[in-house]
DNA sequence: CCAAAATAGGACTGGGATAGTCCTATTTTA
DNA sequence: TAAAATAGGACTATCCCAGTCCTATTTTGG
């Protein structure tokens, strides 16, 4: 359990990068696949994802690419890892909103209090941002 | 990613059912699998990790069963997955602690990063102790 | 107009982890 | 000594993740 997903990293990863661009400047799927080792197809995917969720733009075409659609500040991991994975859920009851497709059912222990930890943990997440993720990096550079 | 395993969930519920036990009272594994709806050998084997983690102590033969090692106060979530699942880490690299297996290697724009949100998921889940599981539990059996 | 470069996206696959089963050994009690 | 309990090795089915393959569409520039 408790594993940030390969397409997390790679989305977190692409979007740094994209945020180190210049205002205005692109940039393309090869290029970030080229860059950090990853295969196109599947950096293609995340920054499809990333697309439906309006963290970043996409420009069509040869000299398409793709940007930012807001500040390194709004842009929180919470809302990367729902773009890549849907929204996250800590038990398989609070996935489906019915209790009564667990064997458990209404005998569960542990049922309310899981929900009151998934809220902790997403308000963790929610609180953390790229900005945040770029300050660390610059950090750990300069020790 | 994030998701509590069925183990875990599973080891929650038997310690929480163990503790509501009058002093010296033992629970046997039949028992938290009738209870529960959990095969006996799977019950089995979570409660042996929970014994060898020094969660809870086991006592052989026909009178058996088990009991909790320590109180509900000490019994920390994170004891109780790492008991199951081992150390959790969030990235491979932290896994193996070396980020050259990795193909990002130093590449990697988000490592550091990672490695604080791990620190802080940690201190999350080392804070939340069985009792506070139960007090969830009445309060939401009451209201 | 058309070739090339880019995004968009459906369909499929291999491998590894999860959840669970099966079976046997050992300990202890009555 | 049978029965009830813990201990634990070996195996299995299923699911999901990560990645691949292939095709379609959009846009630019010569
Ligand atoms: S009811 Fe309890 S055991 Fe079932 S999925 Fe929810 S938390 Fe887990
Ligand atoms: S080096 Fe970066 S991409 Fe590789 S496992 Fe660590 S965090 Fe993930």
């Amino acid at each position: 359990m408790m594993k940030f997903s390969k397409k997390v990293e790679y989305a977190l990863i692409a979007l740094l990068h994209i945020a180190k661009k210049s205002n205005g400047e692109l940039t393309t799927a090869r290029e970030l696949s080229d860059k950090f080792s990853i295969s196109l197809e599947l950096m293609g995917k995340i920054l499809q994802s990333l697309v439906k969720s309006g963290l970043i733009i996409s420009v069509q075409g040869v000299k398409g690419g793709y940007y930012l659609a807001q500040s390194m500040k709004k842009i929180k991991i919470y809302s990367v890892i729902t773009a890549i994975e849907g929204p996250i859920s800590l038990t398989d009851c609070i996935a489906s909103g019915d209790p009564e497709t667990c064997d458990r059912g209404k005998n569960c222990l542990i049922r309310n209090s899981m929900e009151g930890i998934q809220a902790k943990l997403v308000k963790l997440l929610d609180e953390i941002s790229l900005k945040d993720f770029e300050k660390t990096y610059s950090t750990s550079v300069n020790k």
